[in-house]
DNA sequence: CACTTTACCAAACAACTGTTTGTTTTTCTA
DNA sequence: TAGAAAAACAAACAGTTGTTTGGTAAAGTG
């Protein structure tokens, strides 16, 4: 997971270029990263990221400043500018790092499991201890609502999406009762999910606890037996 | 409703007071309200409240700016400072006038109905038709998180509390399974509800369709018979 | 070793932010 | 109708915002 970023990442090709790389190996399937000169590894990018990521999470994105990102880590406001050419980037790639993590910990989590509804059942708890076990980019993939970065609305949207087609995937193997309908299964069941980002404290549950209840809820009826 | 609100806003006294006075009428019980001269009630407070809620709803809080505000109210940025003495009060006045609305909208819709899940599919559709009804208002008490005007975060928190008892007080009502969390139960209930206003677009699906879906996926188990 | 590239600093810019001030217009009241 | 209160205007302020610019030290390369 963090190599596989860090390939894509680390590519010592302009910032424009680069997040264009990272948007094709999500989409699309392989690129050709024909400048791989393994150039300056030890640069500031990654924790350029984390900071990012952290702050984003934390205070949201419109309410963290490039001057916030640039005090967490340790860098001038201005030579931010170097690596990446604007905020919107910034998240741009953040959202991306997230994104791919987040895929491939769900997917490499399901991959074992035959059963649909097993399935359906890990993949949850996954989801919820990822988004609530205080990983930035995690956080970020649920907290930050793309229409607040308008020129990148579309790209952000589209990540989201892929992610969320793991799940529709999931749920369209599952035989489900006649009529149901599985898109509104399916967003009720991810609604349910991102909300407890809100709402949870630790204590109270755990991210385990959380799964095993909604799924119970939808698996079996709420309701006690007759009489 | 309407006049509910008027009465309490349009008080001609000044804004600090009068905000305590609503925030009064919400938690507590009634206020005395002495200064009951029947002054000017043509003012732009109202005008103004419905401007800032549109705009709070649409571009967020932290998004909208004074300065759109006035503009969508025609009125100067400076001027609106006779009325509220800071933005976050301004919110603060929005958010009351949204929690008092939707409350009363929905103790109203279930207060006919006796049995105890009719009446959590009546308080489900009522919530999701609502918040779904391009009502600014509405979507302002979803969308805004409190945490974003820290100043007052404690008073917007209490006011969505307050409406979330409501259906808690809904579902104690009602008959669950041994074992069942009712609180969990309630918080998955909700925070599908709520997420419908990210993903909801004309077309697809009537509120109306929403509410009976997720109720009968909770009522009943979505689970085919076997065999 | 010269030299090009990389990465950062220091300082500023222009636009925008919430808010304040003093003044003027409007509205109510005696 | 005169005076007081209410409501809005006009203009600015002080701080913050994302971003740009020109310079500079360090790292990689021939």
């Amino acid at each position: 997971m963090e190599s596989l970023i860090k390939v894509v990442t680390s590519t010592p090709v302009k910032t424009v270029q680069k997040l264009k790389i990272i948007r094709m190996t999500l989409t699309e399937t392989l690129v050709t990263d024909s400048s791989s000169k393994t150039r300056r590894s030890h640069s500031r990018i990654q924790p350029l990221l984390n900071g990012a990521a952290k702050l984003f999470a934390t205070k949201g994105y419109k309410e963290t400043t490039m001057r916030d990102i640039a005090a967490e880590v340790g860098m001038l406001p201005g030579s931010m500018y170097y690596h990446f050419k604007s905020k919107q980037e910034l998240l741009l790639a953040v959202y991306t790092q997230a994104v791919i993590a987040l895929k491939t910990k769900l997917e490499s989590a399901i991959a074992l499991e035959q059963d649909p509804w097993k399935k359906l059942e890990i993949a949850i708890i996954t989801h919820v201890e990822t988004i609530l076990d205080q990983n930035d980019f995690a956080r970020i993939m649920i907290g930050v609502i793309p229409e607040k970065a308008p020129e990148i609305q579309q790209e952000l949207t589209a990540m989201r999406d892929s992610y969320e087609q793991i799940f529709i995937d999931i749920i369209d193997d599952i035989p489900l009762k006649k009529g149901l309908n599985k898109t509104l299964f399916r967003l009720m069941l991810l609604g349910a999910l991102n909300s407890t980002q809100i709402w949870f404290h630790k204590g109270a549950f755990t991210p385990v606890d959380i799964g095993h209840e909604f799924i119970r809820y939808l698996k079996t009826s709420v309701v006690p037996a007759e009489q």
